[in-house]
DNA sequence: GACAGTGCTACAGAAATTGTAGTAACGGAG
DNA sequence: CTCCGTTACTACAATTTCTGTAGCACTGTC
């Protein structure tokens, strides 16, 4: 079987990141670490996640570069990280406004 | 089908959110419907996934009141899923950038 | 040495996704 | 009416991904 790229075969910066983020706990593993470092453990209890893909999650974002490990600290994000949360943060109040909604 | 909450068993609307935008072809099916509506076939091609999938996906955004199906034009965002997508929408120019620091 | 904490891995079973094929309903052409 | 193309959508087996549990190797503290 051919390795393939998951989401888009055309490489486009936003679908490699649309990709990238809509795997199952990238997410919720971001916004996890909006505010402070987490180590393994905490962020894999924090989200309900297995182990294995946690990690696995991990390695992504850390290849991506959202997310570095601070071996003092625990997991933490970049700065590129943390520019895309800032991205994200509008998301928790119009959340409640959504869900009002539905 | 069983109905079953994935992700957060918390049922706060931010993780229900993110649980829903982090499934494989949600936020990439919303971005497809940022500019004009799409007929079914044409959203399957644009995407790349099977039609069981595309169907599931389209039925969770419709139960969450993000997409609409117009019998006219086809599938389009409702007033809830283009506010969302004004969220998502500086994720281009900002993944641009993102390409070229990774 | 015993113990707790760290990141991380193995592996079998369960769940989600794919790929292919097909259904049913509708409209227009012949 | 029959045939054809279009629509949304479904069935189902094969494949891929994720879970749950157990454990490893390493570091530091007592």
């Amino acid at each position: 079987m051919v390795k393939r790229v998951r989401g888009s075969r055309t490489g486009r910066p936003i679908m490699v990141l649309l990709d990238l983020l809509g795997r199952r706990w990238t997410l919720r593993i971001v916004w996890e670490l909006r505010e402070e470092p987490r180590r393994f453990r905490e962020l894999q209890d924090a989200i309900g996640a297995s182990p294995t893909i946690v990690n696995t999650r991990l390695a992504e974002l850390r290849e991506a570069k959202l997310v570095r490990l601070d071996e003092e600290a625990g997991y933490r994000l970049t700065a590129l990280g943390e520019e895309l949360l800032r991205l994200f943060l509008p998301l928790h109040v119009w959340s409640e406004k959504w869900a009002k909604a539905i």
